[in-house]
DNA sequence: CAATCTACAGACGCCATGTCTGAAACTCAA
DNA sequence: TTGAGTTTCAGACATGGCGTCTGTAGATTG
């Protein structure tokens, strides 16, 4: 029973997520953000974390400028997409419905939720027939 | 950026599929199922697996009988919410609502499954009226 | 008691992951 | 053009999670 690597690790989503509110940024914005009060050895550690995420095509970056300018090339809902279907996939054979269950048995639905996702469902009837 | 453990591990996880399966087990019957083909030393890390499982208050033993009697403490369906809780605590600020439109909007939703959750939310309309 | 099984404490080793070092490459002002 | 200050990049290092194993004590049965 070997270990299965993390797709995003916490420190990968920590610079995504900064990605996400600016758009676009260097390593540099993205130190700083990340690491108020670091030292500069962290510049690396943030180029290291971009490299990786580069390597899983989470993350674009532009060499024609300098320095390099890095945006997510990954949206938010595409992580959580698959963060959704590795849970399934652990938990319930790969099958979603339990899923969606027990998010709306929990609490914290209120009734304009509820009712926000009876119009997605409508739409689906409409799409799928 | 420290890593922040995992609830239940793969290994772990593992051994509380058998045990919601047969319900209860013993070690040995544990380990047979898990590892049909290996050796004896197998049944101290499924021991071990056992013993953290039963700290995390995942696993409940029935030290009377000899050898114990293990059984799973948690359902299915509680490591489900907690794995989806915290999905949503690292990609949406702990808000569970993304997580659901995300799941609708995914393909494999049938006809069939659409109803049953419209019958949920029914269900929940009812009860907070 | 002998033989066999189980329980348990502790240790080991691999590797994912976060971090750091050092050197090469680039930019720009003087 | 040269030198200071960046940035890039390859690689190494360190910590710790996690799966596995060893060795010993305790229980059970015949």
């Amino acid at each position: 029973m070997s270990r299965t690597p993390q797709d995003v690790t916490d420190a990968e989503l920590a610079v995504l997520q900064v990605l996400w509110e600016l758009q676009t940024a260097t390593v540099r914005e993205l130190t700083e953000r990340l690491y108020p009060e670091g030292t500069s050895a962290l510049n690396a550690t943030v180029q290291k974390l971009l490299e990786r995420l580069e390597a899983k095509k989470c993350v674009k970056r532009n060499r024609k400028t300098w320095p390099h300018q890095f945006s997510a090339a990954v949206a938010r809902e595409v992580l959580i997409a698959r963060q959704l279907q590795t849970t399934a996939d652990k938990l319930c054979q790969g099958e979603i419905h339990p899923l969606l269950t027990t998010l709306v048995k929990a609490r914290g639905l209120s009734a304009k939720d509820r009712q926000s996702l009876r119009g997605l469902l409508d739409e689906l009837d409409r799409e799928k027939k």
